[in-house]
DNA sequence: ATTGAGCGTATTGTTAACGATCTTGTCAAG
DNA sequence: CTTGACAAGATCGTTAACAATACGCTCAAT
């Protein structure tokens, strides 16, 4: 059984599809969920304890963000991006989310930078003990934590989709144990926020997203028989 | 019967969700769907000749979208923004069009520039034979070539929901029987292209979307018992 | 030993019927 | 004349059973 249930199993809650939604997405961006995993639907109604029907929904609203992807008669997987969506989602990223934290510096208050700062703490602790869920979640939290100081719905939903389907890349194209962002750059982002300057927060953005392409495409030249699966693997 | 089977309805070929759901995009963005209107799940099975479980799928397609509202026990409505989503809206465009118009000159051959070309020629016709409905899906059509221009499937999704999105947002706070893009706008961004200044298209994409957001200001004064609805007609 | 065909099983996709909730129209009381 | 309650009708949400497809195993033939 597929261990999406993090925590126990509350009692006679109300579950919503977005909290099912939102696990899942969860789940992938801590990489607990690899590429090619699949989902199949009896497994989901045991581990969230909900009928058929919210979880083929679930799984219709994670496929329209290409998080999974549905195969007639054959079911649900996580998806498995290839090179040229993977730099699809970069291009994305990099037309974003360096406006975000533009707005996100503009409309910073005092609150929202405490926040970030204790984010980063956060980010730092995880990295530090080795926590190695921990660290990759809150690094791209990061991400969406800016999407919400910019207080902007379309905005936050964009970057979790975006955020989620990197680490699904990096699952796939990145070397062997290398986090996704490293908290130099985090630190720098937050750096800007304390002297509100918006058009360095704005380019600190630009570079870190960069950095974390070419982490990749330096680990993207190692292949072994990998090389069939991502060629053939997926229709 | 709500009139959305633009056509006639076709043999039995396959059907598929994304079909309906473009299909509804199209109807909202060219107006024939207001804000507010009640999709009843009856009426559109008969409208596309499809059973009900495709459309509820569809129906959690576009809500998911922002485009329809699904309201417990009482059905799905065209969506009708609030202030503030249309504000979000106007932010995500003027956040990621600017960019993908640098994007698109960087990326366009000259089949690319004469297919532009080509729309501005259909959309000023349909605006001089004042082929409203025309006019205004061929305008935001403009918007979402610029996005295929581009090359990025991401890009063109996300400027689909946001054109569409918009549209409702004309319908509702908009003076009546103006037309949301003015053609001239569109004409100096093509015009960039011609000269491959990606800078020039950027800049002038972010004059054009001020143009509709200032044009929608003035017309936003203007309400009569509208108000109530739109203060209290949804949860 | 490997490959191909054939069959049983398991999972998904669809349809239909049921129950719950809301809307609407009517009627009576103030 | 207005307002409140009540009941009938309709629509939505859910569940359960059925049909269709793909997968994995066995077995035989080259």
């Amino acid at each position: 059984m597929v261990d999406i249930s993090r925590g126990n199993l509350i009692e006679a809650e109300e579950i919503d599809e977005s909290d099912i939604v939102d696990r899942i997405f969860e789940a992938v961006i801590e990489q607990r969920l690899p590429p090619g995993t699949k989902l199949s639907e009896s497994a989901l109604c045991d581990a969230f304890g909900v009928g058929r029907m919210r979880i083929r929904r679930s799984l219709l609203l994670l496929a329209s963000r290409d998080v999974v992807e549905l195969h007639a008669n054959r079911g649900a997987f996580v998806a498995s991006p290839t090179p040229e969506q993977a730099r699809e989602v970069f291009e994305a990223r990099l037309a974003l989310e360096p406006n975000i934290a533009r707005l996100a510096v503009q409309r910073a208050n005092e609150t929202d930078i405490a926040a970030l700062t204790r984010h980063l703490e956060m980010e730092y602790m995880a990295h530090k003990e080795r926590h190695r869920h921990d660290a990759i979640r809150l690094s791209g939290q990061f991400h969406t934590l800016l999407a919400q100081v910019a207080g902007n719905a379309i905005l936050i939903r964009t970057v979790k989709e975006l955020v989620t389907r990197t680490s699904l890349i990096i699952g796939l194209f990145g070397a062997p144990g290398v986090s996704n962002c490293r908290d130099d750059d985090h630190a720098a982002i937050v750096g800007a926020f304390h002297t509100r300057d918006a058009e360095k927060a704005a380019w600190m953005m630009t570079l870190h997203l960069r950095h974390i392409q070419e982490h990749l495409e330096a680990g993207a030249k190692t292949s072994d028989s990998v090389d069939l699966m991502a060629l053939f693997g997926k229709a």
